[in-house]
DNA sequence: GCGATAGTTCAAGTCTATCGAACTATTGAA
DNA sequence: TTCAATAGTTCGATAGACTTGAACTATCGC
């Protein structure tokens, strides 16, 4: 969590699906598997691809339950570092969603 | 300013130099030229380059004012469209430029 | 018009996203 | 324990973005 920088994370949700990722896990109370947060039609190499981008980036944590990994967003441990920031995006992530496209 | 989207945003952020740019955008109260918000070191050709994605993005509105081309942040037409977001993401920046790095 | 300054455009080289195929890890059942 | 199924990861290879130098355009002052 020392090394997670703004750059970081706004690279990391730069990209659409993983923005989407994010807004899901985080909309959703409980912790998702890799797949169900990421496009349907999608290659699994390249959603793990994202999820390890999203890892690195500190956005979200992964943890092995049984046969599926598990992803939850550490939103408050990025709060701290970052105040308001994520709250903005995702609240704009929302607006966008529920807006339509 | 219509198709502005929140991916565009975000991923004209996610470079260093763009965030860096529009930082210093805002910082300073009048326009500034191309050059003198970018890094010494870098080409021209891709000091333009970037110009070129912020305002594709939205995120900045350029003049040209004689011999050189005057860039001014659009923070409040974005404010409206995605309320906080500018805000908090330079925030972000401000926090890690003056935390030295 | 000439030169100088400030940006833009263009083509080429280098690094990232996407995909399919092969591989690993875990579970549950025979 | 062995087998099959499920969920992710890793690996090459291919198509797109960042960087750069060179050539080009636009504006100003002389």
């Amino acid at each position: 969590m020392a090394d997670v920088t703004l750059e970081g994370i706004l690279y990391a949700l730069s990209d659409p699906v993983r923005l989407e990722i994010v807004r899901r896990l985080t909309a959703e109370g409980c912790p998702l598997n890799c797949q169900s947060a990421a496009p349907q039609n999608m290659a699994k190499s390249s959603v793990s691809h994202h999820y390890q981008i999203l890892r690195e980036a500190g956005l979200i944590r992964s943890e092995r339950r049984g046969v599926e990994v598990v992803n939850s967003p550490r939103c408050d441990e990025l709060g701290k570092r970052f105040p308001g920031l994520m709250k903005a995006i995702l609240t704009s992530a929302e607006t966008v969603a529920k807006r339509g496209k």
